[in-house]
RNA sequence: GGCGGCAUGGUGUAAUUGGUUAACACGCUGCCCUCUCAAGGCAGAGAGUUCGGGUUCGAUCCCCGAUGCCGCUACCA
């Protein structure tokens, strides 16, 4: 008996000869926020189920009862389904292969220890966790693997039994048979490890919580898990793993090891490298194509090796796994960024329009959604629209717009840059030419606007860049924006409209700017 | 220390699986557009494939070794 690598292989050619459709799982710990590791472990599962037709279900790892919160729970769903990832199995949907909840397992796993001692495949660790500390610290010493030494395997059955029922303390391992354990890794090709490297396995605490590498395996197996798709960090637990199947006599499923994604600084994509969770891109208005997209692309390329957007739908048609790379890849924001602008542009108004909002009101520069009339939405969508090509996320919607929505565009004589433009003789007549005809019309039309524009250049001489830079500053606070033909109907409008903080007309800014801009220069004079 | 994995411009992926000048995208630089910024369009710089051997007529690709990085080495997951 035994899986060595022929009946692996034939296993997985079976598989793909046959019409089985694959079935995988994505198996999070509810122990924190859904990372941009786990999500793209979570997308290439959904799109490898998908590609194939195949089941993506969703187990829950919570045997860390002091790490798990049902919170993060409930938070992890979420993510996935604002992800698009949705799953046909899973703790709050139920299926056949139920529950799916490891902390609601716990019988299960316990019957098939009992049948695991029973065969002689496992059995009763007595040992101290003194005892091991030594055992582990002298092969540390000699330069050898740390392997368990395996002494409490020699101990019968009968005895086993005694001291077990006497109350002593045990942890229940599992026997690891002497021959090589290898796999077949869809991403590495076979992978072989050497027994003597292999510690007979803790399966069962002598609390009697059974450990993830056991579980996990119970699960996948009665779960009838066909591809294992997850992290390159569980690669060194997969021969232990396939000695569990083995051990009960179960076909060994496929494996595919994803590697690492890493930060800028090459150390694993952490807290430290700032947004990784997935409620922060959310929060911070990433598109959910903009991610699975970009996810999609981390360790994976489309076979004419050119393409590089491409919707769920068209991922589920390309991704194959094989074409998956086996080295970890960095994180890369920049491109985050630029994928989140793609489908920003493609979006709808009304979605966009929908999505920005919130960051507005939040900012009180909006009322509530609900208190909006049409005028304001029609308003606001084109000062979205007007922007919204030069944003990376949506959050920084409300900070682009600040040319309409400052309040103060006198601080902007602050600026060195800016006090430079001003500060000129020129600037003043065209700031003074430019009230008197604001003063006069009180209102202004981008028509009007262009037209005294013209007189202004006409009989000041003044053109190009000095002409309108004083006039941007005053109005908006800054050297540059977006055209006036734009900007001042946005201005003029948004002064109508009831905001929980008015914007200033024209008018209001002339004046404002004028009086502190007046008397500044004076005395600079 | 032991075991395993990984290595192509700054970054992510390609390269018909051993065949000419190593491709695409992000980013960067410049130009065009323009009052300005952004967007958009165009152009350009940037790697000889971690290093050293080997196999071969020929290695990014196969083999060996070194180095570096990552993971596992728990009665964590």
């Amino acid at each position: 008996m035994g899986y060595n690598t022929e009946s692996t292989a034939t296993c997985y050619h079976q598989l793909a000869m046959s019409n089985q459709k694959p079935r995988v799982r994505f198996a999070p710990s509810p122990t924190g926020q859904l990372h941009v590791g786990n999500a793209r472990t979570a997308l290439y599962n959904w799109l490898f189920a998908h590609h194939h037709g195949g089941d993506f279900l969703l187990r829950i790892e919570d045997t860390d009862v002091e790490r798990s919160e049902i919170r993060y729970e409930d938070q992890l769903m979420e993510d996935l389904r604002w992800l698009g990832l949705n799953w046909t199995e899973g703790p709050e949907v139920g299926g056949p292969h139920g529950p799916y909840r490891q902390s609601e397992r716990l019988d299960i796993y316990s019957q098939h220890t009992e049948r695991l001692l029973d065969d002689g495949k496992a059995y009763r660790c007595f040992c101290t966790t003194a005892e091991l500390d030594a055992e582990r610290a002298q092969a540390i010493r000699e330069h050898k693997p740390q392997i368990y030494s395996g002494k409490c395997r020699a101990i019968d059955a009968e005895t086993s039994q005694r001291r077990a029922a006497a109350g002593e303390p045990s942890a229940i391992r599992l026997r690891i048979p002497d021959a090589p354990l290898r796999f077949h890794d869809m991403v590495r090709g076979e992978v072989e490890f050497a027994s003597d490297t292999i510690s007979d396995p803790i399966l069962v605490r002598s609390s009697g919580v059974p450990v993830y590498n056991y579980v996990v395996t119970v699960d996948d197996a009665l779960m009838k898990i066909t591809h294992v798709i997850r992290g390159d960090d569980h690669i060194s637990n997969t021969p232990k793993q396939v000695a569990i199947y083995q051990a009960f006599g179960w076909s060994v499923p496929q494996f595919a090891h994803l590697s690492t994604i890493l930060g800028s600084d090459r150390e694993r994509l952490s807290k430290r490298h700032g947004a990784t969770s997935i409620s922060s891109f959310r929060e911070m208005g990433i598109l959910p194509e903009a991610l699975t997209n970009y996810l999609a692309l981390l360790g994976w390329g489309a076979e004419d090796g050119k393409t590089e957007t491409f919707t769920l739908d068209e991922l589920t048609r390309e991704f194959k796994l094989e074409r998956v790379t086996s080295s970890p890849a960095i994180f890369d924001f920049d491109k985050l960024h630029w994928l989140n602008r793609h489908y920003l542009k493609l979006a709808t108004p009304e979605r966009i329009l929908d999505l920005a909002w919130p960051y507005f009101a939040a900012k009180n520069l909006l009322p509530p959604r609900s208190n909006a009339s049409d005028a304001l939405l029609q308003w606001f969508g084109n000062l979205v629209a007007l922007v919204l090509p030069s944003v990376d996320t949506l959050q920084q919607l409300p900070e682009k717009t600040s040319f309409v929505f400052a309040r103060d565009t006198t601080t902007a004589q602050a600026d060195p840059e800016n006090a430079a433009l001003l500060n000129t003789d020129s600037a003043r007549r065209v700031l003074q030419a430019f009230a008197l005809r604001v003063r006069a019309a009180a209102t202004v039309t981008p028509e009007q606007f262009k037209l005294w524009m013209n007189e202004i250049k006409a009989e000041t001489g003044i053109k190009g860049k000095d002409l309108f830079h004083p006039v941007r500053i005053a109005l908006t606070g800054a050297h540059s924006g977006p055209e006036f033909d734009k900007l001042i109907p946005l201005i003029e409008e948004g002064s109508r409209l009831p905001l929980p903080t008015p914007i200033f007309s024209i008018l209001q800014r002339v004046n404002r700017f004028q009086s502190s801009f007046d008397s500044s220069s004076v005395a600079e004079v």
